[in-house]
This record gives structure tokens, sequence and C-alpha cells, in this order.
DNA sequence: CGCGCAATATTCAACGTTGACTGCACGCGA
DNA sequence: TCGCGTGCAGTCAACGTTGAATATTGCGCG
């Protein structure tokens, strides 16, 4: 679980704290950050043993802040999920898929624009992925985090490829479309 | 949604026929189609006014099984969705990555070998997924099918190599591991 | 000085996902 | 004909995710 991980970095630490580490990760572009989840996973965490709660002090009137810090259970518990992470594959879900399976339910020359599109928007991300990398300057002081742009970057790459190959059968009429005759 | 799409094409149906369906087309290798999952979108989308009940009828004492139809504006929501999906690109979430955010806190040698580890997984998935597509039979009927193993092929083999790559540097000592030394 | 906007810190109901569970029917072998 | 495994059809509680809503403090700017 991420936010296990991210409470063992740096606890003692509260929600807001370990919202705010994550989105300097920008972990929102990479993972399930909301709010809401955080603080969820924060009680669901400590109910379980693997969080203690350390102090819930308040300043001023403002929201009570609940700091936890990690507890033997579950340093146990991070190394354990850590380590199947790491070891076990399974493929991720792409959004897109199912909505691909619908091909058949477009217009040729739409599908067609639509997946040049896509290409375009691929390759923009992977550009703009790029960018960052270049600029952004603290990539000595975590140099593993540039890898995973770049492993984005390389998806979305090979993903614009794929676009255009399709768009290519897909104008040709190798696949069909809402729009063929129904000739068999 | 997926299961307005696939009631459009069967309707009418009831829900177990989608949950068949689905699984033939090895839905349940990307999108989410556990039975609960269908059973809700069923219920929901007819309150929504997307779906109409059909009829509910009754075999023997088994439980009775509601048929749906698409209504007119189930129709127009698809359309509108199906676009949606494909005009709009939104980086897929693969909860690898934040496993790999916490690559520092594993020891190099097993970080190596994990890697190298998942290289080979992948490569083998890419592999099996070749193989399915050489010998299930059923392609010219829904030759886009194949694509959607293609992409899952290609993106599998780049980030086998990505891995391959990572695994190197990591071993050469230019990424940092939970057994180095503190010297700064 | 005071206005408003950004930052702080969390809660909540609504929505979505999961898979184990129930319970019947049917065909097949013993 | 008995019993058993497989296929049919769906339910349910538990879990996870979302993002808007809330309410306060501090800071910059005219």
């Amino acid at each position: 679980m991420l936010i296990l991980g991210v409470v063992r970095i740096f606890q003692p630490v509260h929600g807001y704290d370990v919202r705010r580490e994550l989105l300097s990760w920008h972990a929102d572009e990479w993972a399930n950050v909301a709010p809401g989840s955080i603080y969820h996973a924060l009680k669901k965490l400590a109910d379980e043993g693997l969080l203690r709660e350390v102090t819930t002090e308040q300043v001023g009137a403002r929201p009570a802040r609940t700091t936890y810090e990690v507890t033997p259970k579950g340093e146990a518990e991070f190394q354990d999920l850590l380590r199947r992470q790491w070891w076990e594959y399974r493929p991720p879900l792409d959004p897109f898929v199912p909505a691909f399976a619908f091909l058949p339910a477009l217009p040729r020359r739409e599908g067609v624009a639509a997946l040049r599109h896509r290409a375009q928007q691929l390759r923009l991300f992977a550009d703009g992925a790029e960018v960052r990398m270049d600029s952004d300057i603290d990539w000595e002081h975590a140099p593993h985090v540039a890898e995973m742009f770049r492993l984005g970057m390389a998806h979305a790459r090979v993903e614009a490829d794929w676009c255009e190959a399709v768009a290519q059968r897909l104008e040709k009429g190798e696949l069909h479309a809402a729009d063929d005759k129904t000739d068999h």
C-alpha cells in the first residue's frame, strides 16, 4: 500500500502531509490519491494495527490533525506488500481498451480520425513528460522517479504507433465499421 | 459504459447473458466484469432510464431473470460515452508504478533480480498472447479484437525492455538502494 | 487596515468493485 | 434411481474511490 510506504518514510505524519508529499511526487498522475482515499487508508491501516496514532493536536479552531507512525507489524506488512507488487505481474487495465472493443459501432472516417487524434495526444503526452524531465531539476535526489516517467513515455510512444497502424488498417477496410454495407 | 454497449448489441438480454458474452470476449483481462459489477451497472442504468426492463421470467424455482433493452435515451448516452472515450486521452494507472516508487526501500540485488524477473514475465505474457492470437480462429469475425491483443503485447514488450534497462542502471549503482552506505 | 484568496485539514455521502455465497436444474455414471 | 458435478442466475456485505463541502488561518496587496 502506497500510503503505508509514505507514512513509513516521513513518520510521524498526518493526513495532509501525506497528501502534500504525494502531490509533490506527481502521484496524482499514477495512483489514487484523492483526499478521501488517503484518510480512508489511514484509518483502515490504524484499525488493522499497522499504523499507530501518535498525537491529535489542534491548532486554533482548525480541524484536529492526527499524526500516525508505523508499528512493527506495519513495517512487516509493508515489506510483504512491496515484495508482492515487485515479484507478481498483473496486466494493468486501460480504460481505452473497452472503448476500442466497440470500434465497429463507429463510422469508418470517425474511427480513423479519432485514432490519429489519439496518436497525437499520446505523442504530446510523451513529449511533455520528456520536457518536464529535462527541466525539473531534483532528479539526482530521486533518479528512479525519472525512470517512472521514461516508462510512461515509452508506453505512450508504442501506443501512438499502434494507433497509427490501426488507423491505416481501418482506412483500408481491413477492419469493419458502422457504415459498412452488410454484404455478408 | 461497457455494459451498456453489450446490452445494445445483444438486446434483449439478461445479466447472466451479458456476463457470458463478456467472458467469451476475455473481457475479464481488460475490464471490470465481476458479476456484482454487471448487475449493479444494469440496475443503475435502468434507474437512469438508459435501459428498460423487458420481462422478468422464471424457469422453475430458479432466480427470476430480468431481461433488458436499450431505450432511445440509452442509445444517445452510449454514443456520447463512446465518443468521449475515443477522443479523450487519460493515462491509465499501472499498479506497478507506485510499487516502483519504493525502489530505494529494496536491497540492490533484490531490486535487480525482481526487475529481471518481471521482464521475463512480461515477455512470457506477450508470447502467450501471440500464440493465442495464432491459434484462436475467429479473428476474421472480429479482427479488431486481435488488435487489442497486439496493443497489450506491444506494451508488455516495451516494459520488458525498460525493466532490463533499469536493472542495469541499478546494478551499476546509478540508482540507489536500501543497502547503500549513506556517504551523503 | 481590511479584503479576498490560497493554504490547511478533514469529513461525508454517493458511487463503484469484488467475489464468495445461495439454490435450483439437468445430465451422467454407478 | 441415487448422488454429484456443472451450468444457470443473481444477491450481498465489505471494501475502495471520489470530489465537493466545510471551516479556519495567514498572507499579500491596494
